[in-house]
DNA sequence: ATCGAGCGAGAACGAGCGTTCTCACCTGAC
DNA sequence: GTCAGGTGAGAACGCTCGTTCTCGCTCGAT
């Protein structure tokens, strides 16, 4: 299991990490306007004044914690395809990681499809963070597809089944998805290498 | 364009119908929590009082909204896809549709994908509305594919390619993501067919 | 010991929420 | 005309929220 999904609580933390950990849990796990700033303050240990010196406002919070989640995510993604030298076997890695990371406890799918849902519509600033990991992903989707000799459509298709599978197992509750997308990819990279 | 996103006013329209057009327009472009009831009250043009005849509360409000925009939602798609008889043409038409679906303006990509996002973590309600959206999706896929002669895995991976591209022409804003999953699915069906 | 700057805990504030209640008004039967 | 029943408009209520402010304490310098 990757260490996306748990923010341990570690003395050693500046107060920002222990912000921005706390809001990690309790805005992935409940949403952001059902979760109240008063219990990010008692998540966190940090008081309200210190939580407003870090950040101005509940958005620029949301903000940065995606944002850091986003780097976290890609890291521990990278670092899980890194194990792997064949060109079409990094991508399927792709499919391998989010199984892992889909099936964690208490997952509800992907942060960033979860805030544009919620926020995407009144917050300029969320859409871009939800913009910007979902850019990035894409760009690493294609990387490693066009490595494996896929044409730009395969890496497209490819990227769309991830983004389904991160989708369909937030809903549906069970990683599955993850397995059905990554056989998909696999036809896709060897039927599909001259398309 | 199908009929799924307008929904106009219409003086012979009975007040549940008033109802449940404004919820659905209020909460699909901006959430459900960042619109008041009072806000509702003013777009239906229903006394407060009505609609609190008319439903017991905010939540049922929503997932009644969310069940009728389901019906309306699979029986444009199925009026769409009816137009055509072979069965390999008929699954592709499921990506035409999706994408005039969502080109439409002001698309704010998949009403239950943003409702799950938004309150999945908090309303079991809410969450199945979802739930069930989504399971009926993913049969009629699975028929529409089935009768194409596809096994069961490119089934899956068509409905992945579906929901991959209605999220992610949501948060991009661009529909272009649906000819991509549709030139995926056409060579699902012609190279997997035995798969 | 004394002072003062800075900090933490939590009260306070103003706004907005979902929901309920009030009350003046309309309507139709007699 | 009169009265009862029901309706609409919006005030009211109780609560929660994001944010700011108060105040008493701590702690290091002198």
């Amino acid at each position: 299991m990757s260490s996306i999904d748990d923010a341990t609580a570690d003395s050693s933390l500046t107060g920002r990490e222990l912000l921005l950990d706390a809001a990690e849990s309790l805005f992935y796990e409940r949403g952001y306007q059902s979760v109240g700033m008063d219990e990010v303050r008692a998540a966190s240990g940090l008081p309200l004044k210190r939580i407003y010196a870090l950040f101005p406002g509940k958005e620029a919070l949301a903000v940065a914690m995606l944002d850091g989640r986003d780097r976290r995510w890609h890291v521990s993604l990278a670092e899980h395809v890194d194990h792997y030298r064949s060109p079409s076997q990094r991508v399927l890695a792709i499919f391998d990681w989010l199984s892992d990371w889909l099936a964690g406890p208490g997952h509800r799918g992907c942060a960033w499809i979860n805030a544009h849902g919620e926020l995407g519509g009144t917050s300029e600033a969320i859409r871009g963070a939800a913009q910007r990991h979902k850019d990035r992903f894409r760009a690493y989707v294609t990387e490693l597809a066009t490595e494996a000799g896929a044409p730009r459509s395969i890496a497209d298709a490819i990227f769309l089944l991830a983004e389904g599978c991160m989708v369909t197992a937030g809903i549906s509750g069970s990683p599955e998805a993850a397995g059905q997308a990554r056989r998909a990819a696999q036809l896709l990279l060897q039927h599909g290498a001259t398309g």
